[in-house]
DNA sequence: CTCCAATATTTACGTATGTAAAAAAGGGAG
DNA sequence: CTCCCTTTTTTACATACGTAAATATTGGAG
């Protein structure tokens, strides 16, 4: 059962009667071998177990096949459900996924950006800390290989490419929503921290303005460092419940954790959003948080599109890589967010 | 503000006045090298750009100081919790991490597997994919590299370390709680794929019969191949209150993710499960999902060490990497749950 | 000033594979 | 059977760094 051990290519090709260099261009890609010699390897390696060293064959090559990725989260569903859509387009695309995760800490952060450069990968797609990252190495990054930004893009680098979601379209799309079947939502936001709450804030505003209502701004300010948002959004409403206030309002969240610790906090007050409640409580989000079909209420909130995210970075990415850019002209894709009416607004 | 880019070693030693085999030692640890050679190194530094070649130092070391990480899924914040606590006790350890996720599919848990022994790693951490996986795979990583399972442990790898929940401990004590507080629950399980729900289905009936009562265990049919842990939670007790059944009763659900599913259909049947409510419904989980305190109602379960799991899979691979062993002599190191008593049950 | 020990440099080879060019082998057409 | 084209083998060098041994340098003590 437990074939000879071989260890390098070397001793393959002897054992195997196949010169080095036609097993290299077989490993490479079987077309360039003749039928009848990739038989006769492949016979061979039924009879022995040898693996390709990984570091040996991307020492020497033009391209290492691999793509870096880097999110800012671990424990956050939207980072995972991005990462996994990415990892399948790149596993399509042939390449190997080496993925970091920043863990909220730019040093972190930077060290990850470190090793994909000394990795040589091919390209690197990142999904930055907000504007905890330290952009220096964004921008070192993106000056030495191809790099796409992902889900979130700091104001002050307006030439890189960028795949994302059309805030002011996903955003105004829900806050039109709330006005339209019931009164206008307040917006609960987050401390300023964050560039796509900050989006989502700012079209919240110019939708509201747009017709013709008045925009109000809740938990902007920071409640405490390092809580998740679950408990920020459950503290802000939580302490506004008490007082008596919103409790027959909408209030569209910034984003669907926030919005899960706000129906906590209601349900802790007795209090049960919905659409159904005609001129009472009703709470919406954003994003499409796996669990929102499962919350009780169900959470009515704008899809993410996360999968054609994660795609169009990767087929981006390639792109760069196969040199099939305009220079010097990033590309900013936003897809828009659907709608997910479900039972909380 | 740009620095002069170096691309190897042979030219930062000629650019900085410093031999190559001096910068190869002071790049592997600082203190190999005299204090004044290191300043000046540190301070040639300082004017270029250089970054050491990650394949061709792990190309003739004896370590690559790289652990090999396996998780069957992104898209479970369990998961995501352990891998977060392994990369921090790696990080700690000096060690880089090379993350892959199975995607639920043995074929791709094979090709990591052989991507760590192409790298050479120096161990691999692996959960499992219950019963999915090909344990020839893991049968192949063993016999060749330090392994150590996580998670959950297949009966027929008897022999192998592992680092997990002592189930029996965990499940018996939210069962007893169950049963001492009020009526003894019936039990929610999974289709029987996975060792983990196994052991706790067991552990259930186990602790049951102890106390002198019926177990009865139902959801063990498979309702819909490829479907989440919540549908399926969802979907079995939605047919049984659909029916008027279990709506006065405890159920332990085999993880909360499940739970979540009963909750919402409860909920869909106008049911609030709850320990104030005597003698009505009670719903409890198992391994204290990070969303279980914001669900309505907040969930009851028995949480999972996750982060003691993480480090002391670590910590083991470590002594297995540096021989500190008794040789055959597997390490099961198995951790308590701990009661997490919220409004559920 | 000389000697000794610590440290650095030089030299040389090793790691496993990629890659290019020249030489040899193989196979089919004429 | 010979020629020509395709494929393989041979040969040689490249990748970027680790590592060991021999040699040179340095700094301080005597």
């Amino acid at each position: 059962m437990t074939k000879p051990r071989i260890n390098t290519m070397e001793e393959l090709s002897v054992a195997i009667g196949v010169s080095r260099p036609t097993l290299s261009r077989f490993f490479q890609d079987p077309t360039l071998v003749k039928e009848k010699t990739v038989k006769r390897i492949q016979d061979g390696l039924e009879r022995v177990e040898y693996i390709p060293n990984f570091f040996a064959t991307r020492l020497n090559r033009k391209s290492t096949g691999i793509i870096g990725v880097i999110i800012p989260y671990l424990n956050d569903l939207f980072f995972t459900k991005l990462l996994e859509s990415v990892e399948v387009a790149a596993m399509e695309a042939g390449l190997t996924v080496i993925t970091q995760c920043s863990h909220s800490d730019p040093a972190i952060e930077a060290r990850a950006a470190e090793t994909f450069m000394s990795m040589n990968v091919d390209g690197a797609l990142v999904a930055p800390l907000g504007d905890h990252s330290d952009q220096a190495v964004h921008q070192r990054l993106k000056s030495r290989l191809p790099f796409v930004l992902m889900d979130s893009r700091p104001t002050t680098m307006p030439d890189v490419d960028f795949v994302g979601t059309n805030h002011p379209q996903s955003t105004g799309l829900i806050t039109e929503y709330l006005c339209r079947v019931g009164e206008p939502p307040a917006f609960l936001a987050m401390p300023r921290v964050n560039f796509n709450a900050l989006e989502r804030e700012a079209a919240y505003i110019a939708q509201m303005e747009k017709m013709g209502f008045e925009p109000e701004v809740l938990g902007a300010e920071q409640i405490n460092e390092g809580a998740h948002f679950e408990d920020h959004g459950e503290a802000i409403m939580d302490a506004e419940f008490a007082r008596g206030k919103y409790t027959e309002r909408s209030i569209l969240c910034v984003n669907d954790r926030v919005a899960i610790g706000a129906i906590r906090a209601a349900a802790r007050h007795g209090l049960m959003p919905g659409r159904a409640a005609k001129g009472g409580l009703r709470i919406a989000g954003h994003d499409d948080y796996p669990l929102c079909p499962y919350l009780n209420p169900s959470l009515t909130t704008v899809a993410q599109n996360t999968d054609a995210i994660g795609k169009k970075a990767v087929s981006r990415i390639l792109e760069i890589i196969r040199g099939d850019v305009n220079e010097g002209v990033p590309q900013i894709t936003l897809f828009d967010g659907n709608l997910k009416l479900r039972e909380s607004a």
